[in-house]
DNA sequence: ACATTTACTGTGTTATTTACACTAACCCTG
DNA sequence: CAGGGTTAGTGTAAATAACACAGTAAATGT
């Protein structure tokens, strides 16, 4: 078993009752929970669950599991989020942990939570559940119910982290189609920040930082003016190295 | 204990082989580790310990130790620099969670990363040490030693977070004395960021948010022309609320 | 053809950033 | 006490970025 390793390699005593106080292992264990962005075209959401499990049964949670032993915590991320909706190359960061004594009613479990963000197609379908949920739904960030555990503070801190993170990082894209329109963009600017911006300043700006480029190519199946359609040019944005985005 | 619990509430059927492979906490636990970072009015420095134990037995190593049951995360990162400098009420943060499976040649150990922030007296003792460590020591961080397990990397990863947090908001403080020159505090500036920054720029922007106080104060004990002391004006800052320090 | 809806465009104003070099004050030494 | 050494302290002009603001163009549907 472990602890004997652990405590020598942390330079414990091996006294029992010392352990006993310090040494967590025993009753703790880590998992993963995903504030996982969706975004349909005019919506931001986030995939929650309804559990099927005490605690907080019958609650919605953000989805979440236990790491396994041989797995990194991005890898755990990312098969959570894989056995959810299928998907999988998404776009995920680790950006807060989150590890009060109390925050699990039945043992200490530090979580260590990551955001993801995807673009949501009309017929996207989610995988059948697991036996710990009873169903998993797209909720809009404006309207969500109450959580469980500490689920809301982990939302709350996730948002906050892509607020910052849009402002400087090209991950406004990872919520696009691959084909996007100006207004599509600035649409997830503004749900994300949390504001109304410029039309024209936007666009100016924008392609200022000249890493999109114009597909020569026309929106279809809208009833007004199409839009023309542009894509985030990964290699000219390599080339940015060292100037920052900035909104 | 508690594997039956926390297999329940997370819906895994209790399998005795599904556990073996997916629970980790039979051999595993969290640890805190910390890169404490000290400014002595020259030079940006870390604190590193000698480690006494195996594994990486004399190797460097960042200060670390394993969260215990009853403390929550950031109570457990205090505690760690308490121990060391005997310090409290230090600027800490936590920052990002190392968990690769192999980080730790003994087992399982998920390591959950703080800075911290301090100013070195040139009388700061150290106390003495634990046993797992033979000694600790600042070192300039331009001059670090090979790290054991994956403290380089951790090192790495707070470094680049102070880097962008120190452009907006006011952490530099938190290395200086109460009372520190523009000269000094542009140091701070510069070590971080690690580029030399225009004077007359640096201190007129500054000046401009407002959150410093002239003290009428002169520096003493220098060999040349004494400069004005000001102070980190935490009222003003709060009122800054919603505009944004930027370097 | 007309109404509706969204795409698209430019300019003037103000604030911010950048580049840049000399004098002032103080200490120390001879 | 004069002069050398060292750091403190100061201003301006030019370039760039940010901001506020409104009307025409293109496509669709009736």
């Amino acid at each position: 078993m472990g602890h004997r390793l652990l405590s020598r390699c942390f330079g414990f005593k091996s006294n029992k009752l010392i352990l006993k106080e310090e040494l967590p292992q025993f009753n703790s264990t880590f998992s993963i929970d995903c504030v996982i962005f969706g975004f349909d075209g005019g919506e931001l959401k986030i995939l929650l669950i309804e559990r099927n499990e005490e605690p907080f049964k019958d609650w919605w949670a953000l989805p979440g599991n236990l790491v396994r032993a041989n797995e990194s915590l991005d890898q755990s991320a990312s098969r959570i989020l894989n056995e959810l909706t299928g998907l999988g190359d998404i776009y995920m960061e680790q950006y807060y942990t989150f590890g009060d004594p109390d925050r699990h009613p039945q043992g200490r479990v530090v979580s260590i939570a990551y955001y993801a963000l995807l673009r949501l197609g009309g017929d996207k379908a989610l995988k059948p559940i697991s036996t710990y949920a009873k169903q998993a739904h797209w909720v809009n960030v404006k309207d969500l119910p109450k959580l469980a555990f500490d689920h809301q503070q982990i939302f709350d801190k996730g948002l906050e982290k892509i607020k910052r993170r849009i402002k400087h990082q090209p991950i406004a894209f990872e919520l696009l189609p691959e084909k996007f329109t100006l207004t599509q963009l600035q649409n997830v600017y503004e749900l994300i920040l949390g504001k109304k911006l410029d039309k024209r300043n936007f666009r100016k700006k924008m392609l200022s930082f000249g890493v999109l480029r114009d597909l020569d190519e026309k929106q279809k199946g809208v009833s007004f003016r199409a839009a023309t359609l542009y894509r985030f040019d990964k290699r000219k944005y390599a080339k940015l190295f060292g100037k920052e985005i900035s909104f």
